[in-house]
RNA sequence: GCGGGUAUCGCCAAGUGGUUAAGGCCCCGGAUUGUGGUUCCGGUAUUCGUGGGUUCGACCCCCACUACCCGCCCCA
């Protein structure tokens, strides 16, 4: 019986992990750029840090968590779960070692696989990577800056510079209260009209129904009524403040962006800004980016009051839409009938920083020199003549040209 | 959790009831016994996702299962 990979799983070959490590160069290069220092949190956490921090009115929540019983059926066995999102963990380690103790703002990015019990399909696998940001202390909409910029910056990086921002603000906990109530009580009519998932989420949280893609529930929302409720300027005068000078900013940063009032994450814990950026070649999963502010996590974890906002990027989204890059050749091929002249020297060339490979079978120079073309840009001929006279033949592969190279320092 | 599609060598694939399962790429070997990228020659699936069934005979028909893909939901 052959094992294979698991439902929703992957194994990352050799002709994709140019473009992967290619995509982790420039995440660690934009971040690092811009002060944000990467934060490696575990795999695992505490059950109950997702139930509380992503929110159990979240399908993540509710049926896509890889959950574990530890310790057997005793009293004392802990339930763990495999992270699904990792800004709970960097809240809970930013609580943990009281890294707000230390001046704001406090700015992390990391990269790491998530795990998430749902049916694959393109662009959505069980075990997938984010790349995310984290900034802790600002409750200014500099922060929220800050990001976004970071985002678009990244997406520039791997040249996805044309990508739209969508933008919206939810209010505080006060005025998005208000608005949901208000949502309810104008689709109270129209309730047996929605569609059934419409209908669940007007009890458990009315704002995602505005997200629905049903063509039912859309026709409901152009009603006149329920349209001046959806569209209305629900929120306080403090949060339309903050959304209004975010904008203000990035129209000075040259950001393209659009409001969308109909975007609402699926996460409990933002408020006031979210945003998404999104790209119509990936198919029905078409966001690239997802985040936002959740001013009232790290208070709901346990933590001191502390705002913060973030934002998560799918790796596998970001690769399929991507230049792929290929593997690099190294710069010599040893092509030798003699291992140990031809390892030393491998040896020493790479203890120089300069990579080079060679053939372990000891097979005619005609195949070694196959191999040679196919995976360096040169190779250093290393027979019995050099040997014996220690020089070394070198080829240019590319150009078909040798020349006799007297010392190892010249190579 | 619900719908639809697909499964033939490492990859791309032809074959759709009749004794040896095309072809291309890759790989391996040879022509070229110490010099590659071109060319030429040769080699690599006792087997067609798995298990049953129909049939004198199945990769091709039927049933079940599994996996993958696509859409819904949700999200990155």
């Amino acid at each position: 019986m052959v094992i294979k990979a698991q439902r929703g799983t992957k194994d990352i070959l050799n002709d994709e992990i140019p473009t992967w490590q290619w995509i982790l160069e420039n995440a660690k290069n934009v971040f690092q750029n811009a002060g944000f220092c990467e934060i490696k949190t575990p795999i695992f956490e505490a059950t109950e840090l997702f139930a509380r921090g992503v929110g159990d009115s979240t399908d993540i929540v509710n049926k896509e968590m890889y959950t574990f019983s530890i310790g057997g059926a005793d009293k004392n066995s802990s339930s763990i779960t495999l992270r699904p999102e990792n800004t709970a963990g960097v809240v809970r380690a930013f609580i943990e070692h009281n890294i707000g103790r230390q001046s704001p703002p406090q700015k992390f990015w990391y990269f790491g696989p998530m795990f998430r019990y749902e049916r694959p399909q393109a662009g959505r696998q069980r075990q997938f990577h984010q790349i995310g940001v984290e900034m802790f202390g600002i409750k200014e909409p500099t922060a929220d800056c800050e990001v976004i910029l970071n985002a678009v910056e990244f997406l520039k990086s791997v040249g996805l510079g044309d990508l739209e921002v969508e933008i919206n603000s939810l209010g505080c906990t006060k005025c998005k209260n208000q608005y949901k109530e208000a949502i309810k009580n104008v689709l109270a009519p129209y309730l047996d009209k929605l569609c059934d998932d419409c209908k669940m989420r007007y009890e458990k949280n009315p704002l995602r129904i505005l997200d629905c893609k049903n063509e039912d529930c859309k026709k409901i929302f152009e009603i006149e009524e329920v349209k001046n409720v959806i569209f209305s300027d629900y929120i306080c005068d403090d949060c339309r403040e903050h959304f209004e000078t975010l904008c203000g900013y990035l129209d000075e940063l040259d950001i393209k962006y659009s409001r969308n009032k109909l975007l609402v994450r699926g996460l409990d814990y933002y408020n006031r800004t979210v945003f998404e950026i999104k790209s119509n070649a990936l198919g029905s999963q078409s966001a690239v980016c997802g985040g936002g502010r959740y001013d009232g996590l790290v208070e709901m974890l346990g933590g001191n009051p502390t705002p913060a906002v973030g934002f998560a990027m799918g790796v596998e989204r970001l690769y399929s839409l991507v230049d792929k890059k290929e593997l690099q050749k190294s710069k010599y091929f040893i092509v030798s009938n003699n291992f140990s002249e031809t390892i030393k020297l491998a040896k020493k060339l790479r203890e120089k920083n300069i990579s080079a490979d060679f053939d372990f079978q000891n097979r005619k120079f005609a195949k070694q020199m196959e191999k040679a073309s196919k995976t360096s840009h040169y190779a250093i001929i290393l027979g019995e003549d050099e040997i014996k006279e220690g020089y070394f033949s070198v080829k240019n592969l590319k150009t078909s040209t040798q020349e006799r190279i007297d010392s190892f320092d010249e190579l």
